[in-house]
DNA sequence: CTCCGAGTAGAACGGTCTGTCCAGTATGAT
DNA sequence: ATCATACTGGACAGACCGTTCTACTCGGAG
């Protein structure tokens, strides 16, 4: 137990999911710990106890942000079979994120824009989620039968990353009609004829 | 003199130029002006001389990344008259831009990673920059005769946006390749036929 | 009962941040 | 010669940064 209550505490999550919150509205390295434990309602002691320094935070609010999307994926591609459904299930679901009230670009490539060496461990957490992404994107391509796949990938993974830029900076709505459109041509257009 | 010298002092332009140089390769809110006068090599006061707070050096820096983008279009588009080659041009030039080393990213989609607030004159800067360029997008599809203008521009914005992230924290090579067949396809799917 | 882990409360550390102030220097126009 | 202007140098305040410290409470396991 003793093990694993760093991990499990009740503070430890209150403390993880206001970083959350904060990291992903706010920005990162402008946020103090001070503010987090405040609202966390917990104090200094406890957060260093649980965080050895405000970068683990830091690395454990990106690594939580990327196992929530990894199940919430794997969730979602409980509800069909087809690859081409999922893949546009896929685009949909962040059709409707940049749209949702509080949406403030994707995560990982705003805590990349605070963190500019390529070597910094936040960065190599972005890195792995994005490939991740890109290879479950290349799954689903592959598996429905789209010709050059990999082209297939890139073109779907630079559409997403620009709706989720184009959904804080501009109208989302629109951004998430533009995003669907192309998403649909560019896996219909690619489909092999059977 | 003595009211222009105000907005053209060598020292202004070094400070300016040094903070533009930093600002973009490491962030804007975790550098100290202390930093930026020092690789400037002028002094506190002459830095509060031209710019009364850091935020202004902020402001400068990103209107100055403003003017320099739309001089350089409008340099461009001394090139051709040629508006769907124009539109090939431009997103070729962005092709290259992300394949420089140093390329770290849009300097404007980075800087309102930083600040959160839609109020914020930083944000307002990035919003007046970014229509100005979707406006411009706009122009030449129009001009060029593509049907569903308004369509083919937010493509073509979604196109770069996600280039422009792609290009730093994927493969610029690749994404570049991408963004060219990509932007290809898009427009000459587009046209009008005459 | 005793002990220990996990929590609370709050002070304090050294460092860095933005921004201000004082004193002195070089230059160039009048 | 004078005088405003733009600069240099360094010290300084006040706030905030991440981090560490002491001292105390409480509940459950041995």
């Amino acid at each position: 137990m003793s093990v694993t209550s760093s991990r499990t505490s009740a503070a430890r999550a209150r403390l993880l999911d206001t970083a959350s919150r904060i990291f992903y509205a706010d920005g990162i390295r402008h946020v103090g710990v001070d503010r987090i434990i405040a609202e966390a309602g917990v104090t200094r002691v406890t957060f260093y106890r649980h965080f050895p320094s405000k970068e683990d935070l830091v690395l454990a609010y990106i690594e939580q942000r990327d196992q929530q999307i990894r199940a919430a994926a794997t969730q979602a591609f409980r509800a069909s079979t087809d690859p081409e459904e999922l893949l546009l299930m896929l685009m949909a679901g962040f059709g409707e994120e940049i749209c949702r009230p509080g949406f403030r670009g994707c995560p990982f490539i705003n805590a990349a824009a605070e963190y500019s060496d390529p070597d910094h461990p936040v960065r190599l957490a972005v890195r792995t989620h994005r490939s991740w992404f890109r290879q479950t994107v290349k799954n689903l391509v592959t598996a429905a039968g789209c010709r050059d796949s990999e082209h297939t990938t890139a073109a779907l993974v630079l559409l997403r990353d620009g709706a989720m830029t184009g959904g804080d900076l501009d109208n989302p709505e629109a951004v998430q009609v533009q995003l669907m459109h192309a998403a649909h041509t560019i896996i219909t257009d690619r489909r092999n004829p059977q």
